[in-house]
DNA sequence: CCTTGACTTAGAGTTTACTCTAACAAATAT
DNA sequence: ATATTTGTTAGAGTAAACTCTAAGTCAAGG
């Protein structure tokens, strides 16, 4: 079990920030020590997990708005049909969102790539420019 | 030639945001129109690269403030042993930067495809847990 | 002729995502 | 015992990077 202060540490996400995504809905909310309302939040190992994949959509540029979708738990024991349709429902724009964003991490890859070669090619004219200069003949 | 709305659809940067990374000094000033002082500005294909480039580094994370090392241009015919000495700092520190940001780039792209599996995964999860409610035994 | 797009400076407004403070209570660590 | 950490609400402040408006000029195209 883990604070937030250890959470923190862990992600390197600030304790200010952890609320902050908790109050905005990106986090569920944890459970408290003693089962207070306000207790000590605690964290176990499955949280923190969902913490850092959270952390990483939003590090990928999702948008905060858009994470909220992922938090709130579609694992409840249904009752009744139109509960078997709200969760099927969440869980569809789950995964349309999760198809959107892995295309666009495509992107990003494709991009990274192109910008590593152009940075490397910058960098050998600099290298070049240098060399050109040094031996001053 | 380039007008800046001819650079704005093509790179898809506003004519705004072209003049302000000007005024910021992330890119140099372009030539204008009939030599004029306030003359239309004029690109050609380099300046273009050029504004990709730069670009490119924003779009990967450098900080505009960063990013305005690489505009001076380097290449003047120098004069005197102060300036050589100048420009290569400037090289150098330029090479320095794209050294830094490449190995940014590099756990960028490590980063994004942890995320990637990360998301394939939860993907998985959501599309079984989806089936096991479809047939509802 | 008149719309469209270009130019200027200066500055105001917007968005996103924090980041922190106040002011106070309660629990934990050294 | 005292310092640190945690808890609350509500709201203010910050930073980066735009984004646009005002208010005026200039030049080319249909």
């Amino acid at each position: 079990m883990y604070s937030i202060g250890e959470i923190s540490k862990l992600t390197g996400i600030s304790a200010y920030t952890l609320r902050y995504y908790e109050k905005m809905g990106l986090l569920p909310n944890p459970y408290r020590l003693d089962g207070k309302q306000n207790g000590i939040r605690q964290y176990n190992d499955q949280d923190l997990r969902f913490i850092q994949f959270i952390y990483g959509l939003k590090q990928t540029g999702m948008k905060l708005k858009d994470i909220t979708l992922f938090a709130e738990d579609g694992c409840l024991l249904t009752q009744n049909d139109q509960q078997i349709e709200d969760i099927q429902e969440i869980l569809h724009k789950r995964i349309e969102l999760l198809n959107k964003h892995v295309n666009l991490l495509e992107q990003q890859l494709e991009q990274l790539e192109n910008v590593m070669t152009l940075a490397n090619e910058k960098r050998s004219f600099y290298l070049a420019m240098l060399n050109d200069r040094l031996p001053n003949p």
